[in-house]
DNA sequence: AATCATTGCGCAATAT
DNA sequence: AATATTGCGCAATGAT
């Protein structure tokens, strides 16, 4: 749901209007007050409304000034990585999501498997065990036991059948 | 007075039609200055270099100048939409990781139940083996067999059913 | 037409 | 110093 094509990014955009992005602006919004960055010259503009205290002074470390070069690099260098970062945090949710589709197909293989082999289980079992009580019979009445249900296997293939796994969980 | 323009070097731009982004972070500290500014001054700040004379006058679309309330309160409805939507899709991923535990989890348990069935099968198997060889035995040397044996059906029926686990997939 | 939901994006603070 | 992550706001767009 929802795939829109990505109109930015790698398309052919370009209306051919300029493609003016500043933010951290001083010109209409909000101004954010200066502190820990490297936010000064930048009052030129519509300075009246603004109280930018000092401009044209010093700024040590802060190696930028909004529209230095260096600053413009940076920024374009974490946009990128940001970009990056993104792409995988999304291709990795798809492949847990595949993982997830995966295990979910193993774990009806491995159903599936349970339960033929509960059955084969099922069926030795019965057979031992009938074949146990003809030994018994014979034991009892050797000559010839009940001959009408000779063929007729398991009339007393009901008792286990199904604790083929003792173990609880 | 240009703006940072767009980024040249391989830069992502995207279209902008004038859109002048003032963006004002107010990260723990900094605080941001909510201000008034002429309401046409930001419309149009941008380089002339748009279309058409640009004039500063009522766009309709943008259906407010960035100080209106309409635009303030829609762009804090948003926010909070946004907010609301990305915790939901991380929460969402945490889910998915938390499957894909789960079903690790299962698929081991299954996998012990297999190995348990297998062997409890291989069990059974040996027995009626061994079992069918002293039948055998006893046809050779037959001490009292006699017709005895015609209700039992034990010897042959192993047929197949010793494939357990030879499924292939 | 209005509103909420999603998504891509850039900024800046942090983390590594 | 550099890249990687993360929270946040903006705007376009999708879905109601």
């Amino acid at each position: 749901m929802s795939r829109p094509a990505q109109p930015k990014t790698t398309t052919p955009d370009h209306i051919g209007v300029s493609v003016i992005q500043s933010q951290t602006h001083a010109p209409g919004g909000l101004q954010r007050v200066p502190q820990l960055l490297p936010a000064n010259a930048n009052a030129n503009a519509s300075a009246g409304a603004l109280a930018g205290g000092g401009k044209a002074a010093k700024m040590k470390k802060p190696s930028a000034d909004k529209e230095s070069d260096e600053y413009r690099q940076r920024r374009e260098r974490n946009n990128l990585a940001v970009k990056k970062s993104r792409m995988r945090s999304k291709q990795k949710a798809m492949d847990t999501q595949q993982r997830v589709n995966e295990l979910k197909e193993e774990n009806e293989r491995l159903e599936a498997k349970i339960k033929l082999l509960s059955k084969e289980l099922s069926v030795l079992k019965d057979l031992f065990l009938e074949h146990a009580h003809n030994l018994a019979d014979n034991v009892h009445a050797p000559a010839a036991a009940g001959g009408g249900e000779g063929a007729s296997p398991a009339p007393n293939n009901n008792n286990n059948s199904n604790n083929s796994s003792a173990n609880g969980q």
